[in-house]
Order: structure tokens, then C-alpha cells, then sequence
RNA sequence: GCGUUGAUAGUCUAGCGGCUAUGACUUGGGCCUUCCAAGCCCAAAACCCGGGUUCGAAUCCCGGUCGGCGCACCA
């Protein structure tokens, strides 16, 4: 068994995440998030709000899952998201019809479907595995199609991602946020992308969730105002100069920055910012790299495009997290397609003063005159030169129709105004992250097995000496079965962990039900997620908690009600200490959300 | 989509034409005055789906579904 199905088997079985529809057998690419994984996922996003809404500033909206057709014809979608294949009429293989054609004809990726089948049948191409005959080429576009409304309605699509949501809103955000740049918003959301073979589990899915984050900035000056809180941040960078050599290497986002190897401080205060979010969750930090897109492989509008990736046992480097400079591409494409002018007026720090040239046609001479040509006759007006208006016989071509205006219906000036500011398209900054991909990194990076004789002798554990008597065994590296003086243990970071305090009663008995039933009321008015269990024996109990990552366990025994106190269990260490009951709820509290040191959480019992 | 390989309780697993399906762990209930999968008693739980061959199929054959891997695909 590697890494990926141990982590796997461990996260069907206690509940993290299952295949979707398995009743009936199932469909590739869904999973659902069982009741502890549904919480690990919710407590990610929360912390992810936690960075970009709260300290960013960037507002979440939502919008809806399904897209109307103009939206992604202006995204490119529609045009782009799909592939045209053809397949060998022969042996079934799929190819991409636009590359078959690419050494015939040298605009093949401008081509439709149809039109490739054509080349492909005029030139006699054949199949590039057994020579047999082609068939038809035809679109695969992953985008899921749907119908708005009743009978033939309305195409629409499933988004494919949620960053067009917050494009399409661009004007509405503008407004929000009184027309000064920099702003932002960010959507958590599901998209949909109907993948010809999804693979890898959780990796790549049909239904995925995505944290994605627009911010709109001035395209003139890239700089940002709060650089300094990250400039000094080391990453680690494979840059497109670093991926010819194959090796990454270290350097501070001042540094890199400086030295153009991140194109501007917009960006490396995203890249940094994105670090220190996959920190937070439990990424660790030595399986995290920054990876610049290839020239071939950045769309054609990014300025520059980093991805996160961190390292996983079975997969290598995974992509987490995109964080791209898109430049105006988006509001420009929205732009064309809606007819509407996208732009953010800013203000100058003094007005100019600009001549120009103004042309003012003579409406009510013009009206009776040309009759419903007429605004068409004054715009063209409006384009002729100071020369072509001095005429007396001012000669217009309106739609192919040349036209006599007489000079009294025109008139014209350079004239001085005032401009107070000018109107810029915002470029956009977008870290887009990939939730699910996340949840699988902070699992994988979580799992470990430990030997709890060894773990318990290096934490200085009392006893420890009898815990791994009893088995002689010795564990080489070869054997990967579980044995009975290993534990699965999950570290999670106590800042997601799906339950942050387990409370164990010793016995079954009611004088000791009572006590951790009262501490359960407790804690849960802190608003901790807390997991009561009495079944089993405490070792067991601890060894489940440590497999769905519990960081702390609260113990009643019958010293409980003599003295009034408890334990309270470190999962990474196994150390116990005691502590009043009076109050543990603070003590728990503390421990998770202050940053307290376990050692002083109460008294030494076993270490 | 092509090829290849696999599918037995919650998990791992035995099975090779005679099954009333093996074992372990797990799980649930109970006992237990003391802390790292301890012990005792009791209980629950499985042959991926559909066809075919056969007196008889978990087992052989065909198709499908799902998982792994390789190729292709991955804005």
C-alpha cells in the first residue's frame, strides 16, 4: 500500500470522504465529503476567508453555478474549452484533429471541426498508429450543458470556473467599492468541467470546489502598499530559467521581485500570501514550491503565471493554487461581447488642460434634410479632418452612399477643455485555488504511522519502557504492515482539525459519565467540536482520536472526583497533564485558538 | 476514449467448479477502580451488476460499472 491508499482507506473509513453514488455502483470523477471531511473542508475555506476576505479585504459574493451562453462566449469557453478530436475508424485511438492537420495547413488551431474534417479527408491523412482510415472530427467541449427553462429554452452551461462571476459583476463591484482601485472579490464556490477521464481521485473531479479571487488593480503601476509585511518571506522558486536546470531554488519575494524573476510586487505579495495560507492549513512547508508557467504553457494574455504545487508520494508535484496576472483580457472580452464599456475612471492629482479638435453637427439642419440618415451623416462628420470640413460641399460616404452636406449644417473648432481623469481598464490579479486538491495535500501531509514505544521513549513518557516490551519485533523500512505498536495518526493543525477535543470517560460508569458530560456541555458552549466517546477501552478511544486528528483529549477518571481534576491528552506526543475541570473549557481553548503551550496546560502526570 | 489489471463484511484477507463462504482487526451491547488498539461474555456484518456455460458458479466465459496503471486528454 503507498501513501495515497493508505490515506484513502483511513478517509473512507472514518468518514472523510466516500465515492459518490456507490448504492448504484457509482460514476468516475464525484466524491462526497463524509461528516468529518465535510468539516475539514468547511474549517480550509473558513481559514481561507479568514486571509482574503478579512485581512485582504476582498468581499465574497456568489453567484449562480449555471451560466447563460454569452457569458462564456466572451470568456472563451465556448470557443476554446473544447478540443476537436477524431478518432481512427480503425483502432479507436483518439487524436487531436487540429495537430493532425497542423503539418498540412499552418492556421489548424483556427479551424472548426468541420473544416478539419475536410483536410483531413482531401489530404488522405491516416491514423498515426495503424495507418487505418479516420473518422469524422468533432468537439469535445468540457463544459456540462444544460437547458434553462421549459421546452427548447435557453442553452446554458455549468461553470467551468467561478472567476467569469465576478467579471460579469464587475460594474456592480466597481460601484461597491466607490471606484477606487485596488479592489477584489472572491467566490467559494462549486464549477463543473465534464473531464473525458478523470483520474487520480480527488485530484481531478467533474464537480469540484474552487476559492477564487479577483483582484481588479491599476495597470500603470503594479506596486503594493502592504509589500513589506511579505518582502521578506523566503519561497521556493522553479522559474522557467529554473525548470531548464530541473532544480528550484530559495530566494525572498524582495529578492525576486528586484530581480524580475516575479514580474511585479502585486504578484509576489499574492505568492507569498498563498504560502502562508498552505501553512496554516498543514501544508508542509518543505513539500511546497512556487512553479512558473512555461512560456508555451501561460495563456497568451497573462503577464506572468505562478502555480503552487506541493509534493505528494504518488503523484509528484500537484498543482494547488494558480496565481496569475490576467492583465484587462477578461473585462476586455466582457467588454466586446456585452457592448458595455468596463473601465474605472481615475481621477488625475491635477486636471489637464488638452486641445483638440471638435466637430459639432448641426442636428436640427441636418434632421430635415437627411431624415433617418442623419445620426449616421453626423458621426461620419465627426471623423473627417479640419481640410474635408472647410469645403464648401462636405462629402460624407454613408454605408457605401456618398453624401453632400452643405458647410452651414457643421460646424467646428480646436478648442482647450478640461479633463479631469481618464478611464482605465483594470488588470486583474486571480489566485484561484483548488479546495479539493488542498483537502488531499493537508491529508496526505497530516497521515503518519508511528510506533508508539518510540514516540512515547522520545517524549519522555513514563511506562514507556513497558508500551514496547512486550512485541521484540523490529520494524525495517521494507515492511509496511501495520503492527500492533503502531498507531495512524493524523496531525492536523488544530486550526481545521475536524474535531478539536475528545472527551473519554475512563469506565462506563455513572460517576464518571456524569463529570465528562458536564465538561461536553462546557466546551461545546465554547463553541469547540467536541466528540464524546465511552466505547472501548482508552486505548482505543486515543487511537481513534489520533486517526481523525482529535489534537486534544480530555480524561474523567475516579481521581476526577476526589480532587476535582483531569487529563487532557496531546495527540503529537502523547503526554497527559492535569487540570482543574473547573474551567477546562478556557484551558482547551487556549490551547487551540491562543497558541498556549501544552506543558502548561496543567501538571505533569505522565512525562 | 484505447490498452492492461483488479473487485469477497466498515477495513484487510482466504477461496482455484460441491459454500451452510475463512480469518483478523473494526463496530455495537454488557462486565471491569484507573490511561495508550489489554481482558471476559454477547451480537451485527460480505461474494460489484447483468447475461451465459453447468446438475451445481464467489470460482469458468461475455458485457457493463467502479478502482489502479500506461497512452491520449487535463482552459
Amino acid at each position: 500500500m503507498d501513501k495515497y491508499e493508505k490515506v484513502f482507506e483511513l478517509a473512507k473509513r472514518r468518514g472523510f470522504l466516500w465515492n459518490s453514488f456507490e448504492l448504484y455502483g457509482g460514476s468516475r470523477g464525484f466524491y462526497d465529503y463524509g461528516p468529518l471531511g465535510s468539516t475539514l473542508k468547511r474549517r480550509i475555506e473558513q481559514i481561507w476567508r479568514e486571509f482574503y476576505i478579512i485581512q485582504e479585504g476582498f468581499m465574497e459574493i456568489e453567484c449562480p453555478t449555471i451560466g447563460i451562453e454569452e457569458v462564456f462566449i466572451a470568456s472563451g469557453h465556448i470557443g476554446s474549452f473544447s478540443d476537436p478530436l477524431c478518432e481512427c475508424m480503425n483502432c479507436k485511438e483518439a487524436f487531436r484533429a487540429d495537430h493532425l492537420v497542423e503539418n498540412v495547413i499552418n492556421v489548424a488551431g483556427t479551424l472548426n471541426a468541420e473544416e478539419l474534417t475536410k483536410i483531413i479527408k482531401e489530404h488522405e491523412l491516416r491514423c498515426l498508429e495503424c495507418g487505418g482510415e479516420l473518422g469524422e472530427a468533432y468537439e469535445f467541449n468540457l463544459m456540462f450543458k444544460t437547458t434553462i427553462g421549459p421546452g427548447t429554452g435557453k442553452q446554458g452551461y455549468l461553470r467551468p470556473e467561478t472567476a467569469q462571476g465576478m467579471f460579469v459583476d464587475f460594474q456592480r463591484l466597481s460601484r461597491f467599492y466607490r471606484g477606487k482601485l485596488p479592489f477584489g472579490a472572491v467566490q467559494i464556490g462549486k464549477s463543473y468541467r465534464n473531464e473525458i477521464a478523470p483520474r487520480q481521485g480527488i485530484i481531478r473531479l467533474r464537480e469540484f470546489t474552487q476559492a477564487e479571487c479577483e483582484i481588479f488593480v491599476d495597470p500603470r503601476h503594479k506596486k503594493h502598499p502592504n509589500f513589506k509585511l511579505f518582502a521578506d518571506k523566503e519561497l521556493v522558486l522553479y522559474s522557467q530559467e529554473a525548470q531548464k536546470k530541473g532544480e528550484s531554488f530559495r530566494m525572498t519575494v524582495r529578492e525576486a521581485v528586484k530581480a524580475k524573476v516575479i514580474a511585479h510586487e502585486i504578484l509576489g505579495y499574492n505568492i507569498a500570501l498563498t504560502q502562508e495560507f498552505l501553512k496554516k492549513v498543514g501544508i508542509n512547508p518543505s513539500k511546497l514550491r512556487f512553479r512558473q508557467h512555461l512560456k508555451d504553457e501561460m495563456a497568451h494574455y497573462a503577464i506572468d503565471c505562478w502555480d503552487a504545487e506541493i509534493e505528494t508520494e504518488r503523484f509528484g508535484w500537484v498543482e494547488m493554487v494558480g496565481i496569475a496576472d490576467r492583465t484587462d483580457y477578461d473585462l476586455k472580452a466582457h467588454s466586446r461581447v456585452s457592448k458595455t464599456d468596463l473601465y474605472v475612471y481615475v481621477e488625475y492629482n491635477e486636471p489637464k488642460m488638452i486641445n483638440r479638435f471638435a466637430v459639432k453637427p448641426n442636428m436640427s439642419k441636418l434632421g430635415p434634410v437627411f431624415r433617418d440618415k442623419a445620426r449616421a451623416v453626423a458621426d461620419a462628420l465627426k471623423q473627417l479632418s479640419e481640410e474635408e470640413l472647410s469645403k464648401v460641399e462636405i462629402k460624407v460616404n454613408v454605408g457605401g452612399e456618398e453624401l453632400t452636406v452643405s458647410s452651414d449644417m457643421v460646424s467646428f473648432a480646436e478648442e482647450s477643455v478640461k479633463v479631469n481623469g481618464e478611464g482605465f481598464i483594470p488588470h486583474v490579479i486571480e489566485p484561484s485555488y483548488g479546495i479539493d486538491r488542498i483537502f488531499y495535500g493537508v491529508m496526505e501531509h497530516a497521515f503518519d504511522e508511528e510506533n508508539i514505544a518510540k514516540k512515547a521513549a522520545e517524549f519522555g513518557i513514563k511506562g514507556a519502557e513497558e508500551i514496547g516490551k512486550e512485541s521484540e519485533y523490529v520494524k525495517d523500512d521494507r515492511d509496511a504492515e501495520l503492527e500492533e505498536d503502531d498507531r495512524l495518526v493524523m496531525h492536523f493543525s488544530s486550526a481545521v482539525s475536524p474535531v478539536q477535543v475528545a472527551v473519554l470517560p475512563l469506565l462506563t460508569r455513572k460517576e464518571l459519565l456524569d463529570p465528562a458530560k458536564e465538561i461536553v456541555a462546557k466546551l461545546k458552549e465554547n463553541a469547540l467540536l467536541v466528540n464524546y466517546d465511552d466505547s472501548g477501552t482508552i486505548g482505543r478511544r486515543y487511537r481513534r482520536n489520533d486517526e481523525i486528528g482529535t489534537p486534544y483529549s480530555v480524561t474523567v477518571d475516579y481521581d476526577t472526583l476526589e480532587d476535582g481534576t483531569v487529563t487532557i491528552r496531546d495527540r503529537d506526543s502523547m503526554r497527559q497533564v492535569r487540570s482543574p475541570m473547573k474551567g477546562i473549557e478556557n484551558v482547551i481553548f487556549g490551547l487551540i485558538y491562543r497558541g498556549k503551550s501544552f506543558e502548561y496546560a496543567g501538571k505533569p502526570f505522565n512525562f
